[in-house]
DNA sequence: TGTACATCAGTGAACGCGCGTTCACTGATGTAC
DNA sequence: TGTACATCAGTGAACGCGCGTTCACTGATGTAC
């Protein structure tokens, strides 16, 4: 006579049966409560249910478990970036767009992949993934001087004007300084018109 | 016989003078070498040579030392942007590479002043700061918008796309992703590649 | 100029806490035969 | 199908540590008279 349906086993079994996404998942509450600062591998074993000691057998220690979140992060804004339809007239724009909302959905992996000075011997699988964002941004600019879009400008600079352009917009809007200006409630309104604004530029005759 | 000329009478003396602004510097040089999580009022108190009981006398609690120090910061940036020029005919462009130069120059604080989160109500002076920089950002636009530069734009949207991007790229250079694709050395040059790169932009006849 | 006193600035011991990490362990699972 | 055994996953006690904060204290400074 199970208690509980549903696919999570734990309190039934010995084995949680899922505890490493079990602890990323607590990773992600802790960081959106108590901000990155507030994880402990204690604090995340108790949210799992688990012993304090049980996450050394998933992630080492402390940076390993760190490290896997941002990774899980740097996972989920390729996939975001690669669902957009390619080759659209403003796919440039639905890029960027999504690389704000991944932001605004996920700060707690945003922070952790940017914010987090992680130890790039430890961990180069992460310095990696953030490499391949920015090559994600260059394809793009290539493709906008081709169109003539931009004109005059060399690629990589472009490159990192685009990608500044949607980081700091995430940036401000995921720790809340859009939202003295904006109604943090009208997202897609706010990314929009700070984007239109950017495309508002007349370059003199 | 003073063995110490120069006006630091630390040892000498059971009071130490400028305590309080010892304290900031040390928070400075623990952030650069450990990142805010390093803070801790022992630390800073280790490195000022008073004992770790002393800062509670000038800035109450941990919270409270993070806090002046953020708002020394708003301070330094406040400075920083209203040494522009102020008129000429690149006034935008140079207040936005003052603040991206800010950033460079005072990572510590920059992190401390957009990436701590901390209590509104505790340190309402922070929020004020906060939100004159982007006030600062609104009247360069609106002159943006009255000499034609940008047309057809709201005031309000166009200051966050400034902003945006000046943070944007603040942050990914003091973060070091930029470095990746530019070599650290280059300041200028890399500043001034990619904001010309925002204003190549040839909108559709 | 001297003295008394209040205030300011820093000390050092003490407290309780949560942390990361280690380690011998044990229950559960999987596999070979 | 059954059994033996290896491996995997989680436990719980223990450790040492650095932390923030409190508190009674004391040395230094400033001020009133």
């Amino acid at each position: 006579m199970p208690t509980q349906p549903g696919p999570v086993p734990s309190r039934d079994h010995y084995h949680h049966g899922d505890l490493a996404n079990a602890l990323l998942e607590a990773v992600e509450d802790i960081i959106v409560e108590k901000g990155v600062a507030g994880v402990t591998l204690r604090e995340a074993a108790r949210r799992a249910g688990v012993s304090h000691s049980a996450p050394a057998h998933h992630f080492g220690d402390k940076q390993g478990l760190l490290a896997a979140f941002a990774q899980q992060g740097f996972l989920m804004l390729g996939e975001a970036l690669s669902a957009v339809e390619p080759g659209g007239p403003d796919q440039a724009m639905d890029v960027g767009k999504a690389y704000i909302r991944f932001a605004a959905e996920h700060p707690a992996h945003f922070d952790v992949m940017f914010r987090w000075s992680h130890d790039p011997d430890a961990h180069p699988e992460l310095e990696t993934a953030a490499r391949a964002t920015f090559a994600i941004a260059e394809t793009l600019a290539e493709s906008l001087v081709e169109a003539g879009v931009f004109r005059d400008v060399e690629p990589k600079a472009l490159a990192a004007f685009l990608w500044a352009l949607v980081h700091g917009i995430a940036t401000l809007w995921v720790d809340g300084s859009l939202a003295h200006e904006y109604n943090p409630y009208e997202f897609d309104e706010t990314v929009d018109a700070i984007l239109q604004a950017a495309f508002s530029y007349r370059p003199p005759a």
